[in-house]
DNA sequence: TGCCAGGCCCTCTTTAGGGCCTT
C-alpha cells in the first residue's frame, strides 16, 4: 500500500447525535491510492431500533432493509479491520468521527487514524463556491456523479473525487509534485486567512529541500 | 415537515451569537 493511500468514508445514520442514542444504518468507503479509487466498502447495518420516516425518506433505506441487515457490531468489526490505520477523510468529518468512535468503543476498539475534512478544506481552497454542501461542491467542480445522494458509498465516492480535485487544484496552483495528507490536514487546522501564506512558505521550503538534494 | 448535537468559523467578537454542515 502506498504512503498516499487514504480512505474516504461516509455514514448514513438514524440522526445527528450518538450521544442521544443515534447509530449508523449504513457505512460506505473508498480507498484512494494517488488519484485512483482502488477499493470500496459498503454495508447496511441494523442499529437495533427502527428509524424515523425522515431518514427513510432522505436515504431511501427502509426499516425492512435494516431489519434484514447484520447488527452494527458485526459490520463495524469488519469495517475496522478494513480501514486498519489508513488516514481517513470525510465530508464534515466531525460528524462521521463521532459515529465511528462511538461504534468502535462499543466493540472494544479505538481509532488512531488521522482524519481530514473536505468541508474545512473546501472552505479554504474553494471559498468562492456558492456553499460547501457536498452536492453543491460536486456540481461546482464538475465532478461526474451517479445521481445518487445520501447513500453511503455514493457520497463517499463523491467526497473522494472532491478530495482528489482539491489536491490536484493545489498541486497545479502551487506547482508541487504532490500534496501529502498531512499538508491538507494542517491546512484545515489553520485560519483561512493564513492558508495562502502557509502554502507559499511550504513551497519555498520544498524547493530549498529539492535544491539541496539535487 | 426537521427544530434534536457538536464543531467550525465569521463578525456588528473574545464577558457572544448565529450560520453552516452532517443524518
Amino acid at each position: 500500500m502506498s504512503s498516499s493511500t487514504v480512505i474516504v468514508l461516509d455514514f448514513e445514520t438514524s440522526g445527528h447525535s450518538p450521544g442521544l442514542g443515534d447509530r449508523p444504518i449504513e457505512v460506505g468507503a473508498v480507498r484512494l491510492e494517488g488519484n485512483r479509487i482502488m477499493d470500496h466498502f459498503q454495508e447496511l447495518m441494523n442499529p437495533g431500533f427502527p428509524i424515523g420516516w425522515f431518514i427513510e425518506s432522505l436515504t431511501g433505506i427502509s426499516n425492512q432493509q435494516i431489519a434484514q441487515a447484520p447488527p452494527c457490531e458485526e459490520v463495524m468489526t469488519r469495517f475496522a479491520d478494513w480501514i486498519g490505520d489508513t488516514p481517513l477523510i470525510a465530508h464534515n468529518a466531525a460528524f462521521d468521527r463521532r459515529f465511528l468512535d462511538a461504534e468502535l468503543a462499543l466493540i472494544g476498539r479505538s481509532r488512531d487514524n488521522p482524519m481530514a475534512c473536505t468541508v474545512l478544506m473546501a472552505r479554504r481552497i474553494l471559498p468562492e463556491a456558492p456553499n460547501h454542501k457536498l452536492a453543491t461542491l460536486v456540481h461546482y467542480c464538475g465532478i461526474p456523479t451517479s445521481g445518487i445522494f445520501h447513500r453511503a458509498l455514493a457520497d463517499a465516492e463523491m467526497t473522494g473525487r472532491l478530495w482528489m480535485t482539491m489536491t490536484e487544484l493545489l498541486r497545479e496552483r502551487y506547482k508541487l509534485d504532490a500534496i501529502p495528507f498531512a499538508l491538507m490536514q494542517h491546512l484545515s487546522r489553520i485560519s483561512r486567512t493564513r492558508v495562502e501564506h502557509y502554502l507559499e512558505k511550504y513551497c519555498r521550503q520544498r524547493q530549498d529541500h529539492l535544491n539541496r538534494a539535487g
